[in-house]
Formats: structure tokens, sequence, C-alpha cells
RNA sequence: GCUGAGGUGGCAGAAUGGUUAAUGCGUCGGACUGCAGAUCCGAUUCCUGGGGGUUCGAUUCCCUCCCUCAGCUCCA
């Protein structure tokens, strides 16, 4: 296991990270709120964490990646209400949605993902615990957390109880003993989905799905928890507050890694201020891999700003550079001479390539620092086009360790693997093929005109041409970019 | 007001108590090209918010001020 380390918010400190029961780790990340389709802000939030388990896996650790889904809560029954939808049935349509994008991004590390309405018994569980240690109360049929009963309540984001300005954004609720404490189980109202509970019919508050599948999966305390920086407070605070006054153990969660938000112009992207782009529209326009390496081009916990016409047309010149270099070496791998032959590499440049993967490790290992890695992606590019004069000349095996450091993005950062390239091979390849064979007659004949007509056509496709002396390669950018 | 995160070249964005402060984008020049693009070579040597302090040395540590963003019970 290699050792690395995090910065965690409760601590304000970049600490080295220690599993409690090594090699695994409980990796828990909340979001997935399937009101609405997603936008690029979640799509942040979920590369990160996917980058974060797939290089704790290469590290060797053994991490259970928990992803929460609120299928019930009152933005679902809101949209539901408008459209006549059972917010149950909403809350289907965007979940499969957004595992669909999720596999086109190439997010496939989570492990499970619980919903909230599966866990009833387990929040009742909590709730009725929380009552009895004197933590919560009842009214009017609704439960409500006595937040003046935790004192650590605040601690993570640094409130303190006085200073918050009860009901600045939401009116006061009759039957809370005080403004700042935050509802458990929500009496039901008509019309809306319902459960049983001891103290009447209703559904669970926002916060205690969360602790209720924690505390089962991982118990009363685990390693990771991940979210957007605007979930700290009160989000975060309530889930401490539940789960420790329901354990008695403490802490919850040992780091609390918070992502920077995205922003657009400087201000958040979120609905209520109406500037957001859909993470499937960026995806559609861009392709996976630009929108990945646009996320993975920042450090995680800086906010980043969304410039709509030059964030991402910026990150497709950058990714494409690299790709490219990538799929030079891929395509040479792939048609190698036999085993045994072919050109055997310079020492210095294998020595180099197993240099390059270690600081993409290391770098990674400084509170997951991609930013620094893609640098050295690009450092590494560098010294190929200055030592290799020829890849398809090279034996198979040189050309692996060529690919070593792109071998490893694959591996973590989910970027110029064997999948994203597309030079040569397939059937599409070979309709490619035929029309740069009419191109090339074309010029030879000094037709430039239909030269450069097939030439058109094939980049309204997405195929963009790359003329390199007599010979000609391709290869398939995103529709848009 | 309170809490937290930040202010780095034309732009995006790293790092570090110490030689010329990464990397990318863009721009300019050159090579190549029928042209364009891509690629390659070179240039963009006077960039760390203001002011103090600690230090042989600060962008990094401390103090202070200014500014930006986020949170203060919908939010990834």
């Amino acid at each position: 296991m290699r050792r690395f380390e995090v910065y965690d918010t409760l601590s304000r400190e970049t600490r080295l990270f220690v599993p409690i029961v090594p090699p695994k780790v409980g990796l828990f990340v909340c979001g997935l709120t399937p009101y609405d389709n997603a936008h690029i802000g979640h799509g942040k939030v979920a590369v990160t964490f996917d980058v974060v388990a797939r290089a704790l896996r290469r590290w060797g650790y053994r991490v259970f990646y928990v992803q929460n889904v609120t299928n019930i809560d009152d933005r679902l029954i809101a949209r539901g209400g408008e459209s006549g939808t059972d917010p149950l049935v909403l809350a289907d349509r965007h979940i499969s949605a957004w595992f669909a994008e999720m596999d086109r991004l190439g997010v496939r590390s989570v492990n499970y993902y619980p919903y909230a309405t599966d866990y009833v018994p387990e929040i009742l569980a909590q709730i009725r615990t929380l009552i009895e240690r004197g933590l919560a109360y009842e009214a009017r049929g609704s439960v409500y957390y006595d937040i003046a009963k935790f004192p650590r309540y605040g601690a993570l984001s640094g409130q303190k109880l006085e200073a918050l300005r009860p009901g600045a954004r939401v009116a006061p609720e009759p039957g809370k003993r005080a403004p700042g404490d935050f509802v458990l189980w929500k009496a039901a109202t008509p019309g809306e989905p319902t459960w049983e509970a001891p103290w009447g019919p209703g559904r669970p508050g926002w916060h205690i799905e969360d602790t209720a599948i924690t505390v089962r999966l991982f118990g009363p305390r685990y390693d990771l928890h991940g979210a957007g920086l605007d979930l700290k407070f009160p989000h975060h605070e309530a889930e401490i507050a539940q789960a420790e006054g329901t354990t008695g153990e403490s802490p919850l969660v040992n780091f609390w890694m918070h992502v920077g938000l995205l922003t657009m112009k400087g201000e958040k992207m979120s609905k209520s201020v109406g500037n957001v782009v859909g993470l499937s529209d960026a995806v559609d326009r861009f392709g996976p891999g630009v929108v990945r390496f646009y996320y993975l081009n920042a450090h995680y916990r800086s906010p980043l700003d969304f410039v709509a016409g030059r964030s991402l047309e910026e990150a497709t010149e950058a990714y494409n550079s690299l790709d490219s270099a990538a799929g030079r070496l891929r395509s040479a791998r792939s048609s190698a001479p036999p085993e045994g032959s072919g050109d055997v590499l310079e020492a210095s440049l294998e020595t180099a390539a197993n240099d390059t993967v270690e600081h993409l490790d290391e770098a990674l290992s400084h509170d997951f620092n991609t930013r620094e890695a893609i640098a050295l992606l690009f450092g590494w590019s560098k010294q190929l086009t200055e030592g290799v004069a020829g890849p398809e000349r090279l034996s198979g095996e040189s050309l692996d360790t060529l690919l070593a450091p792109f071998d490893w993005a694959a591996e973590v950062l989910g970027l110029f693997g064997a999948t994203d390239s597309s030079d040569g091979g397939g059937s599409l390849g070979e309709v490619v093929q035929i029309a740069l064979d009419a191109r090339a007659r074309a010029r030879e004949r000094g037709d430039f005109a239909e030269a450069d007509r097939i030439r058109t056509e094939l980049a309204a496709s997405g195929i963009r041409i790359e003329d390199h002396g007599t010979t000609t390669r391709w290869r398939l950018v995103g529709s848009g970019g």
C-alpha cells in the first residue's frame, strides 16, 4: 500500500492517510439527487472521486465505494407535483439517465448505489435511538434533532450556533425548539409518498438517509467521505450529529474531502441561479475524454470557473495533443514487429518511462494533484518526440515501456486509454480509409477542391485529418470540438 | 456580520523557505503543406493583491489592510 496524504476539512490540514482496517477503505460520496438532469458541476464531483477510488485501488487498498441515491426528497415531490408524475417514478427516470452518463464518462468505480427508500428501517431505528438519548424530539408528527444537545455541531464548518442567521433562507417551522434544529422525520402531507413510523406516517428528512446507510454498511466510523463544498453545512454537520449521537463513537469520518465548486463567471453553477450547463450536452459536444480532462486539469479543491465557448475548447486542444501522442504509440504497438525483433529502446528512455510513472503516483499521493500528473504527462510526451524518431520500428516490449505513463493515465485518470483513440482499425477505419484514398487521388491530380470537400465532410462527422508528408492520419474528435 | 477557501504571466492553472516560479492554452516567427490543420523548432527573458514583520534569503511563515468566491438550513 502506497502512503499518501489527503486534506481533511475537519482538521483543516493535510494528513497521512491511514485506513481504520487496512487495506480496506470505506468511501462514501453523497450526491445523487435525481430531481433533474445532471449538470457539469455534478460531473466534477463524480470524476474526482472516481479518480480517488482508482488511485487507491492501484495502490493496493481495497475500496468499498458507496454513493447514495436520494430518491425521496422535497425537490422530487415538488417536481413530481409540477408534472403530475409520481416522485419515485421521476427519480427512477433521472437515476437511469445518471447511470448512463456515468458510464459514458468512464465512472465505473462505484460499488454500490443504495437508495434512501431501501433504508427506511435503518432510518427509523436511528431516529428512535436519537429520541431515546434525548437528542431528538417529536413535534406535530415530525421529529427534529435538538442541536443544542450536540456540542460538536458546527465544528466541521466552523460555525458558531449563535452566529447563524436563523431563517435567513427558509421560513422557521412551527414545532421546532430552535430554528437550527433539522428534521429527521417529516410528518405526512396529503398526496406525498409516506411510510409508517411510531410518530405517525411521514418520510425521512434529507440528512438521515446518509447515516442510516453508512452506519449499516461501514459501522460507526469510516475512512473517507466526499462531496461538493456546498454540502459541508448543514448537511455534513447533520450527518456527524446523527451518527455520533446514535453510536456514541467519534469521529464518524477520518477524512472529509470537499470538492471545489464549478462556477460560471465566478458564480456557482446551480439551478437556482439558472446558469447550468448540462452534463450530457457537454459530453455530446466534446466527448467524455475532454470533459474528464477539463475537471482533472485543476486541483479538485479549487473552484473551477467555467467559461462557455472557451473552457472546454481549450481543454480540447490540450487533451488532443496528449491523446494523439498516446494514440500514435498504441497504433504502433498494435502493428509492432513480431516478438523478439524490432529496435530496442535506449536505456535512458526506459529509465525515464519508469521514473515518470513513479512521479505520477507521487503527484497523486499529494492530495490527488491531478494537475501535476497532467503536467508530467506533457513532459513525457515531449521526451517522446525528442527521443523516439520512429515508433513503428520499435519492438513490442519497448513500446509497452513507452506506453507505461499513458497506461497509468488510463488506469488512474481514465484518460488516453486504448478505447479513447480511434486511430485506424475497425469497420469505421475501413470506411474512412476509402475516403482518404479518394482524397489522395484527388490531390495527386491537382483537384484540390475535391480534396478539400472530402476533408470538410469528414470533419463534419468528427473525423479530423492530419497530413504528415505523404501519409495521412485521422482521429475522432468531439463533434463540436 | 459570522465561518471557510482564495487572490500567481494575455488566459487557464501548479509548486516551493533558496539557482532563470511548472505545465497547458493563446500569440508571434520559422520548418513542413497545393492550402489549411496537425506536427516539429524557437520566442513570448521585465507574473506571486497592497503594506509591514521574521530570515542571509519569502511567492511560501507571521501581522494587517484591500478584493473575490462560497456557506450561514434547496444545493455536487
